[in-house]
RNA sequence: GGUGGCAUAGCCAAGUGGUAAGGCAAGGGUCUGCAAAACCCUGAUUCCCCGGUUCAAAUCCGGGUGCCACCUCCA
């Protein structure tokens, strides 16, 4: 399998550090608020790749942490703690608004079939770890403390820049609005590993340390929760591209400096989310969420779906109309699933396999789940008894999840229920009874048979106007409620 | 200003030197009283632009242009 590297910038073949074990880290996320579906983009094509390794004969073990401490700032960073921002928005401590948004993050992530990592550490439980690496790097010489804080000397490493090639004149710190200079620092790509003294005063978490009572700096957590989960060699870590720098070049510096040897080998890094002004945040335009999605009648797989289309490298610009066209296309995929038959055997393995040929082409390359996709349909055109096709189909998506069978199986029993040609039956999709509807449909149907078919469409256009849309299927009509 | 990424039909996209996959939408047809669904058929002489290499370039090289992200207290 060839995975792009964002540490090599190029694909390259994925080996892990122990044959068959992949140890694979999350950036999770801060539980300060609902997370938008850009967020979320993030994590689904994650699940991918950790179900892909599965599926390939890898056992994977991950971990993710929960960061509950700190961090600062909206999304427009003016300076506030996420945290406590939060916590005095909803009248709720700290701790409160941390348990309440980290089960909010898992129920999305069940509804969009995102696995829950083995291991998810709230940043919170960690901090005997985040002083003994600190400790450790102080006494190597990697650290300093200056004005209070404790800060990790960047100049004591041969290599900083491992994703981009900077030269330091060219950084501009305070690039973004709020974000100030600190004057502690000995050289301007130093950062925090310790805060005691900080702007934000009212930091609501604190502890003790040999350093003062004070808390972790923002990049320390990830390495610990990472060290403590899956030791000292990690296979891949992964998160949104925008961590890739700072967080993610902070990370190794100070895991490389505390180890003494190399310790993630392969960083996945997933686009963003875009709208169609740029980068999705919860401060600028609709706050798309999993819940919305859902308000406005979205299955939320649907949005899976239009995730799985595009590549995990590539930009995705959301729009209603794009997530409308894939959720079309979903639908219409679940339903040519249906149509294939069970009992239509021999539902033998290796000719199911052989099917799976181009879904693993395009997984093995770089995880190009659009093409996966595309060989779904490629499966259902092949020459195969109908329950080969869907044990393959049924295998793609224990990587893809998007509860194929299963919907098509649901949509084989409406199917089965519906009546037979001939007959004349009122269903109601949404299964509720209407009297009135049924009635019209009723003499709508003497009518038709009449040949009154003006009197039909009439009749038609009364139940449109009960909020009805009358669709004639074999063996009686069908009315959707708009 | 610097750095990284991206640019293929109306939209989502594949393609990594051998003559442009797939999906959605659209148009035509079959079938339905009409619709809907289903099924069949139809799409880029061309891959942001300009040069170059090659028998052959969307793919390689050089130079532009546009968009996105990051620049150290967003994680």
């Amino acid at each position: 399998m060839y995975l792009y590297n964002s540490a090599a910038r190029k694909k390259q073949e994925f080996i892990p550090n122990t044959p068959g074990v992949v140890k694979m880290y999350t950036c999770g996320p801060t539980v300060y608020h609902f997370a938008h579906i850009g967020n979320l983009r993030s994590y689904i094509m994650e699940d991918v790749l950790e179900k892909y390794l599965r599926f390939a004969g890898y056992e994977v073990r991950r971990a993710m942490n929960i960061t509950d401490v700190g961090h600062l700032s909206s999304d427009g960073d003016t300076g506030e703690d996420k945290m406590l921002k939060g916590a005095r928005r909803e009248h709720k401590t700290v701790m409160e608004i941390a348990k309440f948004y980290t089960d909010a993050f898992f129920a999305d992530c069940s509804q969009l079939n995102i696995r829950r990592p083995d291991k998810v550490q709230p940043a919170t439980s960690c901090i005997d770890k985040y002083i003994e690496v600190i400790s450790r790097l102080l006494e190597k010489g990697y650290a300093y403390e200056a004005g209070g804080n404790v800060y990790f000397d960047t100049s004591q490493l041969k290599r900083y820049y491992v994703f981009n090639d900077f030269r330091k004149d060219d950084l501009a710190v305070g690039v973004r609005e709020g974000v100030e200079a600190d004057d502690n620092k000995r050289h301007k790509n130093d950062f925090v590993l310790w805060f005691t003294k900080s702007k934000f005063e009212d930091q609501a978490l604190k502890w003790d340390s040999p350093w003062g009572v004070g808390y972790p700096g923002w990049h320390i957590e990830c390495s610990c929760i990472s060290m403590q989960n899956l030791g000292e060699y990690l296979d891949i870590h992964c998160g949104g591209v925008d961590n890739a720098f700072p967080h993610h070049t902070n990370e190794i510096a100070q895991s490389e400096a505390y180890l003494g040897h190399k310790w993630c080998n392969f960083w996945f890094h997933v686009q963003h989310l875009n709208t169609a002004d740029g980068k999705m945040s919860k401060s600028k335009g609709e706050f798309l969420t999993v819940s919305l999605l859902k308000e406005r009648g979205y299955d939320p797989l649907a949005y899976r779906f239009f995730c799985l289309q595009s590549h995990y490298r590539k930009a995705l610009v959301f729009t209603w109309e794009n997530l409308d066209n894939a959720a079309v296309a979903y639908n219409k995929l679940i339903a040519r699933i249906a149509a294939l038959d069970p009992e239509k055997g021999p539902a033998d393995e290796d000719a199911a396999q052989a099917l799976l040929a181009s879904f693993r082409a395009a997984m093995d390359n770089d995880l190009n789940t659009g093409n996966a996709v595309t060989a779904l349909y490629d499966i259902l055109k092949a020459e195969a008894p109908d329950a080969v096709k869907l044990r393959a189909i049924d295998l793609a998506d224990s990587v893809l999840s998007l509860d194929l069978l299963k919907k098509a199986a649901a949509q084989r029993e409406r199917n089965a229920r519906a009546p037979k040609a001939g007959q004349f039956a009122v269903i109601f999709e949404d299964g509720v009874e209407d009297q009135a509807a049924r009635d019209l449909m009723e003499q709508r149907q003497a009518a038709k048979k009449a040949r009154n078919f003006a009197e039909a469409d009439r009749l038609r256009d009364e139940a449109a106007a009960l909020g009805y849309t009358v669709m004639d299927v074999p063996g009686g009509v069908k009315l959707t409620r708009k």
